[in-house]
DNA sequence: AAAGATTGACTACTCAATCTTT
DNA sequence: AAAGATTGAGTAGTCAATCTTT
């Protein structure tokens, strides 16, 4: 289905709307990452939330919430990353069943080199085409379509 | 990063919202497709295609440009709609590299079934959330940031 | 039994190389 | 050489089963 002929019903129009506008510039940010030589995207968020957690470590579980991301797959994800050595894991004190995840210096610095590449390729790929104030109203209509409980994904 | 604390920059908060909300909403089609025995939205995707084509049948790499999907990724979905029943691949009279495409009975007779099921499912996940004018907004904005030449993935 | 987490087997995606026709 | 399309090899995602601790 083309842009051009979008459905009447507004409903179904946006649903396009946003399987189109979400594919076309999240690939466009990915790409823009990957050409700069870093790893997914994903990668960053991870390290984001690692890093901005003050008490020094995030349960897996936890960051499975946050970044709506199925156990297994969040598992993978930090099995590559700490291959990579930009996490670390520790053993759990009061959970025997879990592990506390950490960044590395290495991860620290990846995400700081990562930041300004992402950002300016969200800036191009977004600002470019909406204002200001059209930003934040899109942003509040998204907002809008987020489940409070975020169900656990499968 | 929890949708409580988006950034400040409207263009960020933007973007953390189009990735999450588009990340939660696809991913609730997709399993409310797949609990009703579904194939995978893109199929869907290609059968409409395919079916609102006036002369019956459609190159490889125009769904290419419709779906934003790549070359080989497009080859290897069309395989698995060829092997299930749903597509038929014919010789192309004035492109001998090429085939055309056309959908079987079975496969528009997939996509009549699928389609109360997608839309019961999109009014449920968006329209639940947005009114009619919100839904518009919504719409307008996101149309916004696709380019008009779609550049063609990887 | 339930929660946190991992693993095996399978499917799908990705990149680069390839092949055919234009 | 360029365009349309496919394929092999490697990587990542998915489902169900498993394991350990609570």
């Amino acid at each position: 289905m083309r842009v051009e002929d979008l459905p009447t019903d507004p409903i179904i129009a946006a649903w396009v709307a946003l399987v189109r506008a979400g594919n076309s510039v999240i690939s466009a940010v990915r790409a823009d990452g990957s050409a700069a030589g870093f790893p997914p995207l994903e990668w960053y968020d991870v390290l984001w939330e690692l890093e901005s957690t003050p008490e020094g470590g995030v349960r897996p579980f936890e960051l499975e919430g946050r970044l709506l991301l199925a156990q297994y797959n969040l598992s993978r994800l930090i099995d590559r990353m700490l291959k990579a050595g930009y996490v670390a894991k520790q053993p759990c004190p009061e959970d025997g069943r879990g592990h506390i995840l950490v960044v590395t210096e290495e991860g620290k610095a990846l995400r700081k080199r990562m930041w300004p590449v992402y950002r300016a390729s969200i800036e191009r790929h977004i600002g470019s085409h909406l204002g200001e104030a059209e930003a934040r109203s899109l942003c509040r209509l998204l907002v809008a379509l987020i489940p409070e409980k975020p169900g656990r994904p499968k």
